[in-house]
DNA sequence: TAACTATATCACTTATTAGTGAGTTATTGC
DNA sequence: GCAATAACTCACTAATAAGTGATATAGTTA
């Protein structure tokens, strides 16, 4: 099956359409976190998954890497302007999110 | 891995954090429609999917599925209140991706 | 009576996603 | 010189998602 884009919304979820990725990228809405620090904000992703999401983040330009050259390693994860850029949506999914699990 | 909802978000993707769920519930904002019809506005996606994704939608009560006895068979899928309520938020993906893409 | 219709379901295979545990790195502190 | 550290990476396996082609349904039309 081919990926073509049918709608400005087939796009977005080609994007940031899979589980994870809208979590990673809620938690760095405040600013820059340490890899680990990001991590323990997402229980249940594992190692790989983690690391997984991030690289696809950065790819496509959400989210920036910084590594500082310390030892042990120190890399920081924050939003780039395309990153936030979906702000407003984020927090809207979350408020959607705990509206309605009290119905 | 456990599925506990640590956060409102996390509940959210629980429910639409996947490619395709979004897309369904998008194309019925404008009203119900007709099974075929609504597979149709989404290039892609293959019969399986399409099946297995309304599935999950009407178990979640995101949808509604409507069968018409009649032959050959008719079947109208719509939006739930539950549905509904992601108005908002499956028009500024939208949104969103079409203005990203012409970046 | 055979084809056509729309909406599926089923069995089977392939592809993708996810989990797990071990290993890597280079420095500091014991 | 050995463990501890943070952030991975890798190999391997397990689980889930997805694709494909066949089949079912039951009335209507040719």
């Amino acid at each position: 099956m081919t990926k073509k884009n049918v709608c400005p919304l087939d796009y977005t979820m080609n994007l940031i359409g899979t589980k994870w990725k809208p979590l990673v990228l809620f938690h760095l809405l405040e600013g820059g976190l340490r890899s680990g620090t990001l991590q323990k904000k997402i229980p249940g992703i594992s190692n790989k998954m983690f690391t997984q999401t991030v690289r696809d983040l950065e790819k496509d330009g959400l989210i920036f890497r910084k590594v500082f050259p310390v030892v042990p390693p120190k890399v920081e994860y924050s939003l780039t302007d395309r990153g936030m850029s979906l702000k407003d949506i984020l927090i809207s999914l979350d408020k959607w999110g705990s509206e309605d699990c009290q119905k």
